[in-house]
DNA sequence: ATTACTAGTAGTCGAGTAT
DNA sequence: TATACTCGACTACTAGTAA
């Protein structure tokens, strides 16, 4: 992404386009970039282009809102400076419910192509399936700031035909319990659960069952 | 400044140019920004001769640190970021212990030029003296966060041949205590000292002597 | 290996203007 | 009033190269 671009997607988010559609006219907006009007429109324009924005243009002014791509996009910008101001938080701590998931989690444990990637990544075998943790929604924010971190990478591979994707995972504890969260790559369906992986079963151990309420501190360095 | 310097400076930032010296080549500076070596080179002789950055070139690299103004650009821009992706917070609490300071708080406070704008102000007339707090270390990003707020802009003016600078105070409570926080207007010397006025003489009201602890609560919005 | 100068060019900007 | 197109001017890039 070009950089000039850059600072019209900065404004843009300051005058509020990250939460609702703003509207606002291109001379006004240049007013405040010192750019001319052209040069405002034309980086509107670029900006949907590259689908960091979906733009309405009126004869009356343009309608925006950032895509969430766009909003994306600033939130690495954010997360860097804040690493760089405030220092990398040691620990991010998530709470949510114990929920059950489809099960595919499961499977993808048991690859050997992923299993032994986390043995050598975390330093232990993980128990063959996946806890999930529904978030609370004002978990939410936390999760996302948890995917701009870089955590211990888990390369996809492929095997009897099947391609299995990318993931990403930081050391964890749940309550107390040596566990780590797995993050699959660029999957925002998902947003609201956390999958964790642990050396032991983590239902039989704990006693959790779906409903319980329980803590993820997740380490981050 | 320009859009395209702010990347650089931005980088330059993440690989801790903030802190301390860092010793880097253009070749590596220009490919983790997919720039020629050139360029890098360049943006970091146009950084340095803003003011911006201080370099020292060698024949192996070169070595360079961000000055308080590089570091401030960049700051501006992490509170925007912040405000958007936080919100703005209502209240900031510092702490620190009451000092003495040089008595000078106390002329400024008597100037009628200054009074009169604080009686409009805050709502009340300040008492003719101010109060120090020495903040403690932890609590020195605050105050540097705190000026990046807009507050209520205090005019400067000239009277009997002096010329009497501008401010910004926050309303703010000492100890539960209505008071105001006022910072002098680009004085980057005094970090760790936040001066403090109110209706009431603050030390007598809540018997304060020097070394005494205490919460400002500043409010923002 | 470095930094950083010069020269030529690709790309960005803003004036004018159509809609 | 708006947005946004064309096009000449100029900025800012990269290649080549010296130190």
């Amino acid at each position: 992404l070009k950089a000039s671009l850059y600072q019209t997607l900065f404004k843009l988010a300051e005058l509020g386009g990250c939460e609702a559609r703003i509207r606002i006219s291109t001379s006004s907006l240049a007013k405040s970039l010192n750019l001319s009007q052209q040069t405002a429109s034309r980086h509107i324009i670029e900006l949907d282009r590259l689908g960091l924005l979906k733009r309405y243009s009126t004869p009356r002014g343009v309608e925006l809102t950032l895509t969430p791509r766009g909003v994306e996009e600033l939130r690495r910008v954010y997360l860097t400076l804040k690493a760089v101001f405030e220092g990398r938080p040691k620990m991010l701590t998530l709470s949510g419910v114990v929920s059950t998931g489809l099960g595919e989690g499961a499977y993808y444990v048991r690859q050997p192509g992923y299993r032994r990637q986390f043995e050598q990544l975390l330093g232990f075998t993980p128990y063959p399936g996946t806890l999930n943790i529904k978030l609370y929604d004002s978990e939410v924010t936390k999760r996302r700031e948890l995917e701009g971190y870089p955590g211990k990478i888990v390369r996809g591979f492929s095997e009897n035909q099947r391609s299995f994707g990318e993931a990403k995972c930081f050391p964890a504890t749940l309550n107390g319990v040596e566990c780590a969260v797995v993050l699959i790559n660029r999957t925002h369906h998902n947003d609201t659960i956390l999958e964790v992986i642990s050396p032991v079963h983590l239902r039989s151990t704990l006693k959790l069952t779906d409903g319980t309420v329980v803590n993820v501190s997740v380490k981050i360095d």
